[in-house]
RNA sequence: GGGCAGGUUCCAGAGCGGCCAAAUGGGGCGGACUGUAAAUCCGCUGUCUUUCGACUUCAGAGGUUCGAAUCCUCUCCUGCCCA
């Protein structure tokens, strides 16, 4: 793939990946770029739309490990979401229960500031809490108003420690808020005032109906400054992100290209596959030709399909590689039609073709 | 030619007189998965019917029995061993 800003490196494995990327810069360049990645543990895939501001990193960890894109590295928050029955939360911060061997771990503000200053991501996120759905509009307000206290405390922690690596880590603050308009446009005005490099939407994905999703996030961005980022967490399907973006997110993350290639899954740019299937079982044309990429377009379904059956490890490898590369090309086209002013359009047509069933 | 062991629904394989349309696994089909603990989870899978239920199945043909995938007889086929 390439862009106006070079070439975007074909997706590479790594153990433990994060990778994202904010070629940042100054005001003159923001006319295009930014996309980022993680390559297996997680997929960052930062898109950012013409003229909206970037981040400052002149260095970075990204720089450290040889990629050229900024890494992002989350602060476990989504964990008290997906994690509730083993831990607990307190003004403090919360404790959880391993599941390994049952030992209480305690997660601050603090500590977890620490942790990402260990880590040395580029980008960092604010520990929050994140409420299931529904939640009581009680509830919300109240995790609404821990998570804001939470922030200041991340900021001033951050104040007080300094940068282990030689550059700047950038804090990301996260809205949160519910599905309750009136307390989300409250948030996303608490953290706006933070004066944040960039800001995250939270609380989404938690369950909801996908409508919901859409209103929640196009509220958040009509209430989040236009000229940073606007990172939603979480989301989502291919459609997803199309109807995010056009909402006015410019970053996304989601598990959804690995683990639903683990589980056979796969986004192609002719619709989605199930490569258990039968059907897949003699057809040697390439996974997905409408990619740039090597692993797409050198292994066939036919292949990848008795890999899979085979419970081969290598299969879901590739079957991450292809979803994974399928992803980057979305944001990579959303932008290239954005920038020509196409977007709408393509948008709309694509959500149709990327649902369908092969 | 002789002696054993077998032939069960797509496959493997339980069942050995009623609770059997028949366990379980695989396969097939469908669904789920959204800031990753979890290469996972959930349905359906003889035919007809929405359900109840009805009907046809356990190599084949006869038979015993109120009742047979299960017992008996013969036939066909498969594997192994001995000639």
């Amino acid at each position: 793939m390439v862009t106006d800003h070079g070439e975007i490196p074909t997706p590479i494995f790594m153990p433990v990946g994060t990778v994202g990327s904010v070629k940042a810069v100054s005001q003159q360049q923001l006319k295009s770029d930014v996309d980022a990645r993680i390559i297996l543990g997680n997929t960052y895939h930062l898109y950012l739309r013409p003229g909206t501001a970037v981040l400052e990193n002149a260095g970075g960890l990204h720089r450290f490990m040889g990629w050229d894109r900024p890494i992002l590295t989350d602060s476990g928050g989504y964990q008290v979401f997906s994690l509730a029955s083993s831990r607990k939360i307190t003004e403090e911060g919360v404790v959880f229960q391993s599941h390994i061997d049952g030992s209480r771990h305690l997660f601050t503000p603090e500590s977890v500031m620490d942790v990402q200053r260990s880590i040395g991501a580029d980008i960092i996120m604010a520990f929050d809490e994140c409420p299931p759905y529904p939640s009581e509009f009680k509830y919300v307000q109240d995790s609404m108003h821990l998570t804001h206290r939470w922030l200041d405390r991340c900021i001033k922690r951050l104040a007080e420690t300094s940068d282990k690596y030689g550059y700047t880590q950038n804090l990301f603050p996260i809205v949160q808020g519910g599905t309750f308009a009136d307390l989300r446009k409250q948030s996303c005005e608490y953290i706006s005032s933070k004066n944040a490099v960039g800001n995250a939407i939270g609380g989404l994905s938690v369950g909801e109906p996908t409508e919901m999703i859409y209103e929640y996030c196009g509220l958040s961005c009509d209430h989040l400054p236009q000229d940073k980022p606007r990172y939603l967490m979480g989301v989502g399907t291919p459609w997803d992100l199309l109807e995010c973006i056009a909402l006015g997110v410019d970053m996304f993350d989601c598990v959804m290209p690995t683990r639903n290639g683990r589980n056979a899954m796969l986004f192609t740019t002719n619709g989605v596959i199930n490569i258990d299937n039968k059907k897949w079982e003699h057809d040697f044309s390439p996974i997905d030709e409408g990619l740039n990429c090597e692993v797409s377009r050198n292994y066939s379904k036919s292949y990848l399909r008795h890999l899979i059956k085979s419970k081969e490890i290598l299969g879901l490898t590739i079957a991450s590689i292809q979803n994974l590369a399928f992803y980057l090309w979305l944001v990579s086209e959303s932008r290239k039609k954005i920038i020509d002013g196409s977007f709408s359009s393509w948008k709309n047509e694509m959500v149709v073709r990327l649902k369908e069933r092969l």
